[in-house]
This record gives structure tokens, C-alpha cells and sequence, in this order.
DNA sequence: CATGAATGAGGCTTCATTCAT
DNA sequence: GATGAATGAAGCCTCATTCAT
């Protein structure tokens, strides 16, 4: 039974794998379920064995996107150590370079990005972002809170503010990056955090 | 004739319009035509009189919503004046302003970038977007640029990067104000730029 | 009012010849009104005026063409002179070379014939049709009457039997010529009604 | 597996003899697909299970349709023999009853003829015809060099011209037993044939 | 468990026809 | 008379979902 079990979580994230493909190479509303079993190696049926429907796929899709990206980059996290600055250089570099490893899913996010305006699922996408976006902006608050703990930040910075900024510009530069081929977020966003931290620093 | 021009210029925005507003109401795909016809009180044949197909409306409701956010900002910033920082300030707000009009028009840029990554239109969709964001990448570079000149800025910064990130920002902020209704763009985006300011600032 | 009696059908034979170059080109399902009305160089209203639907105006191209045949070939078999023999081979002459010069409206007897087996015109166009074949077969019929009459031909021949399997060759090269660029229907059917004229030779 | 492909033919000819029941009661353009699914007692969707397009559908039943006709004939006509005379009217006799057996189909062969001429087909059908005109014609040429090679029939007859006539004449033989209902086929084609063999015939 | 044949609701699009100008 | 903008009925086709095997 426990082994039943377990084969049914390795068909399911086999599904959501092929699924994830799909998506993010055709969007939602252009994926045909027929591609998602056949990406899978499965038949049309065996999908709804799994998932109640296709929205419900793409939602779980999403849960399974959030996870990996939230993973790769939490792993990096805890090495973190040094200044704040420092910190925060660590936490920009491996959020791009984990994220660039999954460029060519960037269009996922759009996709979810398009999911939480419009279709039934509306709702629950913007609350899962709406939480997701908190959690990244909570833990960067925490490392400016650090750095004007240590006399580092100059403390009349208003930390919810620059946060959010800080974490919607690694988005942003992601969205120019797909827009835009020559585009080079990696030295964009190390250029520009360079110029955030000096903003930030602390000159007694 | 002549008249009958503008009828048709007319008829066409008319359409463009209420399309425009159940894009964003429902998204591309959940969106049907017999719907933008009864929001613009025609009958569902004329939509085609004036447009291929519904992708092609789509692409013209973008075409129109890039001009419409266009002018209302080229409107304030042709005001521009003072020093760098000031400039940066006021372009800043008005951005914020004329965005927070369109507020829920939002949905309509998810809707395109979406589009931008799927869809038929893709190419169509980000070849327009990659040459907006290089407009404005543009626009904000020569602000950066006249601070450098004025030695109002250190001239060591990364100026393209600093522009892109910058422009990204103002993105990255709406669309966590449309995650999060209790999120402020306004403050936040203002907050952010003083320390980024701070940062440009030359302090020789 | 005679004038303008005269523009009426002026304008009707305008948009009949029209018609008749789009019905041939694209059959009658496939033409579009709009392309008989630019075809014509009048408004797509316009024909309206003159036809009360689109079916009535292609039962009235059937009509023009009709006469149109019947015209040509009546004019050359005026002069129909000679033995019987000759004068079925001229006929044979006049028919191929007349069908010939409308060559590529060929298509249309096809649409005609399609449109007297399905259509809600089935009955105008059968009725054309059994009323076109019964004359074209009554001329023959006394050509061969003429021919037995003048002991030319054997009398025991089938008269209906032989006009009506003539007049249907005829047709029959046609479509073959119709479907093989390389078919030549004059040698054809030259070559052919000599062999049958030797079967109705009398040769006591 | 074997039994589902089995199913699957026996599905698509269950299919196509609808399409061909319906098509031929309404022509082409004005059948309906769901008239089809209707008369086969399926759901509309099945058939494009079976079927990429109506067209695609319509050119099945051509080739069903063609299949048919040859079958019948030419189980018949392996049962020739005696004089090349005899031969021919044997054969006429087996078109004209294997014909008219299908008799109420025949308005399929003139919806195939006008898809030759106009849709998007015109092509492939166009094709199909040359290549079926050709087989016939060659068959007939065959017996009619039989004919020669035993001294039943002249040698200076133009054996392509005759059979491409003859091929014709029984195609226009039942073009008018459709226009007319009194017309008897059976009688014309034997009446005339005796005349053709007539003049065929080596009186050395 | 897995499958894929069957389905029918629903969407986009076409186009003959009308009618106000 | 002539026009062409407007229309909505109607048709082809797609595809998520079901269910018998």
C-alpha cells in the first residue's frame, strides 16, 4: 500500500513534468490535454486518475514550479554569510542563476502571471502569488533589517518598500530578458544592486 | 467620404474599446467575440469588417493600449525640468499616476505578456514589447545620462543597467500591487527610488 | 422608360457575364457575392436590384449560357448542307469548335449539373436540362431521319437510341478533355463518328 | 489490436457510406456534418476522429465510391469471352446494370465532377478522373485491338478515339437517364453499340 | 489501474441579404 | 437607382471529459 502510494506520487510528478513542458511551450489555453499524456508516455485517461481537471493540473503545475524555484533557491540561502551587502549580492547571484537555469520555463510564469487575471482559477493563483511574493519580500526585509542592525543600512531606509522593489525588479529583469536575447540579466542585476547597496549604505 | 473615414476610424475604436475591457475582464482565450460585440452593442459580424480575426482585434487593443499609456506619460514627462533627481522623481509619479488609472487595465499587460509567450501572436507580441521597453530603457538612460553630464551623478554607473532594472521595477511593482490590494505602488516606488537616488548621488 | 429598359438589361447581362466568370472560376458554393459585385465593378447591393437571390442568378447564367450554345451552334448548322453524313460531321465540327472557344467555361455545365442534383434549384435545372438534351437530340434525330429518308442510312437503325448516345458523346469528350490537358476532343470525336457513320451507311 | 483496427475500418466504412447517402441526396456544400453523423447514428466529433475535414471525407467517399463501380464491373468482365463483339456488349451490358444498380449514387459522380472544377480538391480529383478515364479507355482499347488482331474489326480504326468515345458515351447515357426519367439507358446503349459495331466491323 | 474511442457543447468565422443613406 | 455597412443564422471543427473495456 505504501509502495502504491508512492507509485501514484511518481506518476503524478510525472505528469506534472510533461504538463509543465507543455504549458510552458504552448500556454494553457493553446495545450491540448492529448500532448500532456502523450509528453507523458501515458494515455489521455490516466491523466484524470489524477487530476480532477486541466485547470487542476495547471494549478498543480504551478505548486510544483513554485516549490522547485523557492528550493533552488533557499539551498543557495543558507550559506549565507559576511555583511548584509554581501548577503544580498549571494542572494542576487543564485536567484539568477537559478532561475536562469529555468529560462526557457519563464513563459510558465507568465502563464500563471495570466492565469491569476483571468480564468476560474483567478483566485487561487493570486493568492498564491500574493503569498509567495510576501515570503520572498519578508526575507529580504530581514537582511536590511541586518544590515541596520549592524550599522550597515543607514536605518531611516524603509525596509517594506525597498524590499518589494528589490524583489519585483529580479522579475522584471527576467521579463526584459525573455523579451530581449542580448539582454544580460546577470550583469544587470549585479550592476544595478551595486548601485542600490551605495544607496543603502550607512555614512555616519 | 471623408466622413465616411472617420466613421469607420471611429467604429473601429469603438470596437477596440469594448474588446479592450472584456480582454481584461476575462483574458484572450475565456474571451468570446459574441461578448465584445454585445459590450460594444454591434452585432457579431461587424467585429470583422474591421478586424481579420480575434488575435488580430487582440493585437490592435494592444497597439492602442501602448499608444494610451504612452501619451499620458510623454504628457507629463514633456514637463520635465530641474535636476536629475527631480526629473527621476516626477517621471516616477507620473508613471504611477497614469498607471494607477488604468489600474485595472492591468490585467490587459498580463494578458499580453502571456500572449508574448504562447500564442500565434508571439512574435508579433515581442518584437512590440522589446521595442517598448527599449524606448523606455532609452528615455530613462538619457535622465541618467543628463545627471552624469551635471555631475549630479558618479559617472562609474552601469547607466543601461541601472535603466533597465529601473523600468523593470516600476513593472515588478504593479504587478505586486495587483497580487496585493493593500500593497501601496505609490509609496513604495517613491521609498525606493530615494535610496536608489542616494546611490547614483556623486559625492565627490 | 424604353431607355431605361434598356439600361436595366444592359446591367443584367453586365452582372450575368460576371457572374458567369466567377460561378466558372470558383464554382457556385465557393463564389462570394461581394466578387461577382467587384467582378461586375458595381456595389454588392447593386445586384440585388436586378436578381432576387443568388440562386436566381445563377439559374439565370445557366439561362444566358444556354442560348449562348445554342446561338453559336444553331448559326453554323444554318448552313448545314449536303449529304446527311456531311452534315452530321459539320455539326460535330460546329459543337467542338463552339464548345471549344468556351473552353473554359466548361466548368460551369459541371456546376449546372451539380446544381440539378442537389439545390433547391434541382427541379428548374432538371427540367433545363431534360428540355436542352430533348431538342439537341430531336436535331439529330432528323438529321438521321433525313439520312435513312435518302437511303443513305440503313433504316433499321435505332434513331433515338443512336441521337441520344451521339449527343451524349459530345458532352462526354468533353469532360474527358476536361480532365486531360493532352485530350484532343476534335480528333476524338472525328475519328469516331467516322466509324459510326460506317455503321449506318446503307450498303444494299 | 487486430480487433480494434478491425473496428476502425469497419467504423470508417460505416462513416463514409453515410457521407455517401447524405452527399448524394444534397451535393457537397449543402450536406451537413451533422447529417452525416446523424445518418450514421454517431456523435458529430467521431467522424473527425475518422476524418481530418469534410473534404477529406468527401474524396473517401470518392475512392469508396470508385472502388465500388470497378468491382462490380470487373468481376463481370472476367467472364469475357467469345468475339470481340461480344465481348463489348458484354461489357455494356454489365456497366450499364452494375450502374444502375447504383443508379440513385449517380448524383455523387456529378458532385464529383463539380468538385473537380471548383474546391479546393479540384486537384486531387481532377487526378483521380484522368487516372480512372485512362483505365477504362485502355481497357476498351485492349478489346478493340483484340478485335483487330482477329480480323473481326478493321484496322484502320483509331482504337484511342473509339474507346475514349465509347468510355464517354456511357457516362452521357446515364447523364440523360437522370435529366429524364423515361430515357432507358439500357436500350439506347445496345441499340447504338450494334450501329458502332456495325461500323467497326471488317467486310474485307 | 489504464486506456482511448466517443461525444457534444461551444467558439470562430463566413456570407447572403437587408436597408438607411 | 446605387451602395456598402451591418447583421445573425449557420457551419466546421476543437477538445475537455467520460466510460466501457
Amino acid at each position: 500500500m505504501v509502495v502504491s502510494k508512492k507509485r501514484k506520487h511518481e506518476r503524478k510528478t510525472q505528469i506534472i513534468t510533461a504538463a509543465a513542458c507543455v504549458f510552458s511551450k504552448n500556454g494553457f489555453s493553446n495545450t491540448v490535454m492529448a500532448d500532456i499524456a502523450l509528453e507523458a508516455g501515458i494515455g489521455k485517461g490516466t491523466i484524470y486518475e489524477y487530476f480532477k481537471s486541466k485547470e487542476d493540473l495547471f494549478f498543480a503545475v504551478f505548486e510544483w514550479f513554485s516549490l522547485k524555484i523557492e528550493k533552488t533557491a533557499s539551498m543557495d540561502v543558507s550559506k549565507l554569510s559576511g555583511t548584509a551587502s554581501e548577503r544580498l549580492m549571494v542572494l542576487n547571484d543564485s536567484l539568477m542563476s537559478s532561475w536562469f537555469e529555468t529560462k526557457d520555463m519563464f513563459t510558465l510564469v507568465m502563464e500563471f502571471w495570466s492565469a491569476s487575471s483571468s480564468s476560474s482559477l483567478r483566485e487561487r493563483f493570486k493568492n498564491a502569488f500574493h503569498n509567495l511574493y510576501k515570503e520572498y519580500r519578508y526575507f529580504v526585509s530581514s537582511l536590511l533589517q541586518y544590515g541596520i542592525d549592524h550599522n550597515e543600512f543607514r536605518s531611516d531606509i524603509k525596509i517594506e518598500s525597498v524590499a518589494a522593489a528589490l524583489v519585483g525588479t529580479w522579475d522584471a529583469i527576467f521579463l526584459q530578458a525573455w523579451f530581449d536575447e542580448s539582454f544580460d540579466p546577470i550583469t544587470t542585476s549585479k550592476d544595478f544592486l551595486e548601485v542600490l547597496l551605495k544607496g543603502l549604505a550607512n555614512h555616519e
